[in-house]
DNA sequence: ACAGTTTCCCGTAAATGC
DNA sequence: TGCATTTACGGGAAACTG
């Protein structure tokens, strides 16, 4: 009774939000050679699910249509634009105990018709792929996991009980997973080494780097090792900065980004002073820092990482004038950029040079305010307090690094002692 | 038939958000003797307005409820919660044309209850005050803009086509009426010279200071000359600027604010060097920028405004740190902060050093990278680029003002180079 | 094209209920 | 009490419609 001749969109699991449009297509695959009857599609929500495997219903807004012949290719289709759930119950309702998460309840969306031809009809019936409901966009991340761990270990059309089980997936899939993901969301995929720290994140440093089994829970319930965050969180929190933030430098492969801090102190502990490299922060969602290389004591190289930057600064300037306009403040001294050369040997201002913007502003020349130009122009830029341990003697191999008092006498050092640690509680 | 027996909350005319609920609270005032009935009170909106003088109508989503007696008084009264607003059609209804706009159409909310005694029913009905109806909060400060002017001219409880004529208002009522604005939003009223300000604002400077009327165009319709904003847009923006972001330095009366720029050459023109003071921008609605006397040529004064801060710098730190840190950057010298003396004569630190917070952070001192802090850590602070038309001989008067380069020879000249005004397009 | 108005919906904060 | 989930809604942007 039920026939599979009508069928919608070939798509993957989706995530859709309560009270937040989406659409979908229906098509006819049959041709039939009358052409005096019409095709009315309606849809259902979670037709036909029984009561006790949904903790949660919903019901769709949206009316039946008729079924249109496409220009293209002259089949019969229809498309329901504005559809949207709703939360039939007035309380929202809450999970039993023991019964999975919201975001990992696979729903369906079905769509029927009748087909009636010389007194025969026939009921035609089709339903999308398993779909995830959130009522926030904060749960979109869990969505899409779920959505990811879905697409990749099953080809079923159809398991609603996917997730009360959920198999393994292999670093392989996994792997070519998230570099699609990557480079679907951002433009680039992923080096080699961006993938091996990947895998070392989520199977540890120690694991075989042969074809290990990645569980459900380690991909996204559970938390990193004292992380109040999952391994896919911490990455989709990435594409998103990506994404939003840094998509011009991550394109031209200016964002070394995947770095453990091992592989980081081992790649720049023999660079020259002032190298630095970025690297996504592991300890804040959201978050990118960069480390550059300053001279220890007795000439060795010794690292810094500046607290990363997240959208609330990265939504002022663009990161590469971050970068540029970096400085390291001391007391009585000038200014200084402590990031020389990106990772290996690239002068910072060729590699991040065309994506500067701050150069568009004019500073006050000798003008006095007029009409044209009644500001003073601002910027804002990062600096970081700088106490520098030891006043470096003439000759200092980097004398850029330390910057002496400009004079013993200097007038200003009232200033600058209002930026030193000193004074800091 | 209807009784004035039955008033709901005595509170002029409101600012409703289509969707966004909202709560009002009616009380019988008669006290009958007998106990056993009940007074069930139903609201309606806009009841009773005849077709053609509403371009908008809107359902209101709540149930009709029973009156309690309060415990303090005795009364019997309900409170509605969670009312809303819902725009019954499927389009939004424009406005036919020559009408007035949204935010001057006047609506009522009226409540509705049968007393029944002794066989007699009695019909009972209150209305609020006019309201206004908004559907986006961008048109919040319109809908103030009516409720004020309503409330400062008009004794009448519903005259729902004030708004057709609307009168004037004499300019010693309306500033009264800011000023209460003011207090009550900000927690501080207007100086005599502040509302000097807002006097020749709104009505030009070469208006007599006797009491000139006001008319509704004038405060609210039209823009200010030469500015895409109404005078009470512009108001509006600096009292949310001040409840959001200046509280504190508002308060202790920091804050200039309402000066005029010819007031300001006036108050600073024979000031010391260094001498500035707080102003909210005339240009832009929601900024606070500060002007500060620099020496001139010939040692007569000049004044420099900064490009007005708004939210997005404002809401990263605290407008009393961005004092503090804010910094002349000139190629090769030391950053100068030309902000020395709040007008007329306070040091900056004495002035707003109870609101720094940022002396909070630690600096780097000698410590390596560790566990306990990892990171270097970073502020955003203000800086413009600026380029010394003359550098001061020795002994010059003002020496903190222009800082001579280190050294001649000094390596850091690239750093500054790359701020200073030669490289700007 | 345009302006006044509404709709859409992200993202933060608060509320809610188990 | 804590946690998972939903609700609330400001505010920016897009869409709508005469």
């Amino acid at each position: 009774e039920k026939q599979p001749c009508m069928h919608s969109q070939p798509q993957k699991p989706l995530v859709i939000k309560v009270g937040v449009h989406f659409a979908a297509k229906v098509r006819f695959l049959l041709r039939l050679p009358e052409v005096d009857y019409q095709l009315k599609v309606k849809t259902t929500f979670d037709k036909d699910i029984p009561e006790d495997m949904l903790n949660r219903r919903f019901v769709i807004t949206n009316n039946p249509k008729v079924m249109d012949v496409e220009p293209v290719n002259g089949c019969l289709a229809v498309e329901f634009r504005h559809m949207q759930l709703k939360d039939p119950s007035t309380n929202g309702v809450r999970n039993a105990e023991g019964s999975i998460p919201v975001t990992e309840e696979l729903h369906t969306l079905s769509f029927e018709a009748q087909l009636c031809l010389q007194g025969l009809c026939i009921n035609l019936e089709t339903c999308s792929l398993p779909l995830v409901v959130i009522s926030n966009s904060c749960q979109l991340p869990s969505g899409w996991a779920s959505v990811m761990w879905y697409n990749l270990l099953t080809d079923e059309q159809r398991n609603l009980e996917f997730f009360t089980d959920p198999p393994y997936a292999s670093w392989c899939q996994l792997s070519e997973a998230l570099n699609w993901q990557l480079n679907a969301n951002t433009g680039r995929s992923l080096s080699v080494e961006q993938l091996e720290m990947l895998h070392d994140k989520l199977l540890g440093p120690h694991a075989l780097h042969g074809d290990c089994q990645v569980s459900w829970p380690m991909f996204h319930k559970d938390n990193l090792p004292g992380k109040p965050f999952s391994f896919w969180e911490w990455l989709d929190s990435i594409m998103e900065l990506i994404k939003k933030y840094l998509h011009a430098i991550w394109i031209d492969g200016c964002i070394m980004g995947f770095v453990s801090k091992d592989r980081e102190l081992a790649l720049l502990k023999d660079k020259e002073p002032g190298t630095f490299l970025l690297r996504f922060s592991e300890s804040h969602l959201g978050g990118i820092t960069f480390t550059w290389v300053e001279p220890g004591q007795n000439g060795e190289a010794k690292l810094n990482s500046i607290e990363p930057f997240t959208k609330s600064i990265l939504s002022m300037r663009p990161f590469a004038d971050i970068i540029h306009d970096y400085k390291l403040v001391a007391d009585g001294a000038i200014p200084e950029n402590p990031l020389k050369l990106l990772y290996p040997d690239i002068p910072r201002d060729k590699a991040f040079g065309i994506h500067y913007t701050h150069l568009q502003k004019k500073g006050k020349t000798c003008l006095p305010l007029n009409r044209a130009f009644p500001y003073v122009p601002v910027y804002v830029i990062p600096i970081s307090p700088w106490q520098p341990y030891t006043v470096p003697a003439p000759g200092n191999r980097y004398p850029w690094m330390f910057n002496p008092p400009c004079s013993p006498f200097s007038p200003f050092t009232e200033l600058g002692a209002l930026l030193n640690a000193e004074n800091w509680e």
